[in-house]
DNA sequence: TGGTACACTGTACCGTCGGTACAGTGATCT
DNA sequence: AGATCACTGTACCGACGGTACAGTGTACCA
């Protein structure tokens, strides 16, 4: 049952996720190979199919512990947000203004988004990969469809717009946003569609004046 | 000279292209073996290297003859707009909508961009491969921006919103609303994006009532 | 102190796939 | 008649994912 109570210090199987990751959003999955990622963690082979059976089984790894740290740090951009006040469309607001600047303050392109990565290379992959994936951007749907019903309870929308899919929009942005920025070049590119998000979202339920 | 005047039957390059894409699209480029494409167009290895020196010079010409064929259908979506009246925002918004009665006419979820898998398999290609997805983001860029910028000699934007951005929101959303669809397996996904699209276009360049 | 489970090492091997090399061949064009 | 095109067919190579399995050092436990 080690696998419950991991040692303080980093293991080997964490350290090979880490260095998986980091690669396959790098380079693509194709042109990650089994053989460098041993030499950078230094084990063999038979280490490697010791921890995961198989390239599937390592992918379905990193994508459960991204998803998990992923749903921290969304706790601490809503947990921050909140300081602001308690009027839901300011606090949704000031999350995107602080999830645009953590984008604004990378220091390069975004290094690229797995769901995405995965969903272009379907059979490569175990249904478990997918469902994954699915899991992850329902949940996504689910808290942002939420607290905009929550903002429109509130602020009667000054359109007829569709709240679960205003929810499904920002994280169409932001998976649209990376590829632009990649294919470009552009590390702009994304922050600026979260900017024109923040627009619209305002002008949805913002009164005119 | 061959390759400048194709014979009026398709020739096997070409049916390499049209079973290669679709097999790509289906399954991922790493999924998809030169032995099945081979077997499935009636051709022997040294035929298949014959007409293309190697897979990236395959993944080449899929792209280079896709966007050619992006660039027409463009053309005929907005020729269409083009007959509904004379104003640029009445055009552009009759554009959207046809485009999203395509997207929700397509028989199943939309097959995958091939800009978007390439973005995510960086290593696997060639420069070139690269460079043609650039030009033709900026492509889209540049002609739906010269656009807006129609539309907002006549009808002043309500809020202050960089054109350019507005551009690259509609690609951004068209790509991030196939991975969405992909992975949720729901088609509708898709054209939603596309109409909340229209509805923020309206509302940035139709005056409050 | 002995035993046991864990986390590997080391070696050998297999099948698939991308890719190379190159000689030959039938059809078509000039 | 000769040349070029569009292949065929065969043989081969290296990289890579994956298998199999015996051995080994270390930590923990009774």
């Amino acid at each position: 049952m080690s696998f419950l109570k991991p040692r303080s210090t980093e293991t080997t199987r964490d350290r090979l996720l880490t260095v998986a990751e980091s690669a396959i959003l790098r380079k693509g999955l194709a042109a990650t190979t089994i053989e460098e990622l041993i030499v950078e963690v230094g084990i063999t082979k038979g280490g490697f199919f010791y921890h995961f059976s198989d390239k599937s089984a390592l992918i379905e790894a990193i994508l459960f512990r991204h998803l998990a740290a992923e749903e921290l740090w969304l706790d601490g951009l809503f947990a921050r947000a909140a300081e602001i006040g308690d009027d839901p469309l300011t606090q949704f607001i000031a999350f995107l203004r602080i999830l645009r600047t953590q984008m604004e303050e990378l220091p390069d392109v975004h290094p690229g988004c797995l769901i995405a990565a995965t969903c272009f290379q379907e059979r490569l992959f175990t249904q478990k990969v997918h469902d994954l994936a699915q899991e992850n951007l329902l949940n996504w749907r689910r808290r942002f469809h939420e607290r905009l019903l929550g903002i429109a309870a509130q602020h009667p929308p000054q359109q007829p717009v569709d709240l679960e899919a205003l929810a499904d929009m920002l994280v169409v942005l932001v998976d649209g946003g990376i590829i632009l920025s990649k294919t470009l070049r552009h590390k702009e590119a994304l922050p600026r569609q979260i900017a024109l998000y923040e627009v619209f979202v305002s002008t949805v339920f913002r009164a005119a004046t």
